[in-house]
DNA sequence: CGGACTTGTCTACGCCTGTAGACTTCGTCC
DNA sequence: GGACGAAGTCTACAGGCGTAGACAAGTCCG
């Protein structure tokens, strides 16, 4: 995978780092072994806690750079009039076939109950859930900024994590043209009062 | 937890079936181990397997109970006519605050990379998503399916395992009144073939 | 060229895991 | 009422885990 590498602080920690991340999001923390993430970074078990002190550590690194990183949620999307059918095409995208940017959610779904998952959801809700909010407007912007996320965090894990054939096996188009009016529904600040 | 109760060989086994169920829809299949599960059943570890041979095998006898069990989505559920306000409700409420039914879909998300949650989603795939294609009509009913299953887990993910605080402290009326239009526009045969 | 710092490996320790076999205690039936 | 089988516990064993410290090898500057 790695081949041999000139001796390189940056480059090794690098390594480790998307090793790590790799692992995680597979496994769960606790599913992946210094050693094995090591091993996929072509280094010894050792180079991790020289480098990140411990395997705690390293996770908080991960979910750091995580953070950083752009999401389908950018204040461009979210600000487009035509916000319901990009984030559609664009959730449908990017659960496709490789390329799998929702390592955090992974990484959090499949590392219960350590503290270091807390931590890690606590992130995650203020980041994604306040950004999208704040940019709905009407009665019950929460809620309605929740269910968004739990619409797109639904359809990754049934596509992605679950690999429900009818979702993998479908045509983009169609899927896109099912999301769209879920999304179009949700960002409508009406909530007509149509009953209670 | 477990008073001490008398010798009775179906009381125990019912007891560690009971804590490992707990225990791995709160921590999942790796997350437990067995000196747990039978701590939380009132007897030593050696007992998981001498009433279950492993604790591979007790994962199965839990994911068969779990499957044994009634879901919301009943056949008679899904053959009512006002099918998106029903589930809008079960939801809302089955997610509310004690009471966790949905473990087997715990189970399956937080024991990540296991042969046996391999087996697990497999199982619920098959039975979750065949009774609910089923009893739609239309075009695309396996994708539209799999789109509520998504709406589904992902309301459920984010409202208890996350504990999103927008959904678990909203109020429940409001709740449902989002989520019911979304069901209503999957279950709708129509798709009315609005571009492609 | 040679020392000095960095980069990486090796060995090992304590802990926890799932599992196995031998042992003890309780309940029951002839 | 004594014995046999069931119910449960104790001790132990490999194996894997994260981590620590000592050691080897490479790189770079004076």
């Amino acid at each position: 995978m790695t081949q041999t590498r000139r001796r390189d602080a940056a480059a090794t920690r690098a390594a480790i780092l998307a090793s790590a991340r790799r692992g995680f999001a597979r496994s769960g923390y606790d599913g992946v072994g210094v050693r094995e993430i090591a091993e996929g970074a072509g280094v010894t078990a050792m180079m991790v806690n020289r480098y990140f002190g411990s395997k705690e550590r390293l996770l908080g690194e991960v979910i750091a750079q995580i953070m950083a990183e752009p999401t389908i949620l950018t204040r461009e999307n979210l600000a487009a009039p035509d916000f319901p059918a990009r984030i559609a095409a664009l959730l449908v995208d990017i659960t496709a076939a490789g390329s799998t940017p929702l390592d955090g959610f992974l990484i959090m779904l499949r590392s219960s109950s350590d503290e270091a998952a807390a931590v890690a959801r606590a992130q995650i809700e203020a980041h994604y859930h306040r950004r999208l909010t704040e940019s709905l407007d009407g009665d019950l912007a929460p809620q309605r900024a929740a269910i968004v996320l739990a619409v797109v965090s639904g359809f990754q894990v049934m596509r992605q994590v679950i690999g429900l054939s009818a979702l993998s096996d479908a045509d983009p188009e169609d899927l896109r043209a099912l999301l769209e009016p879920l999304f179009r529904q949700l960002v409508t600040k009406s909530t007509p009062a149509q009953d209670r």
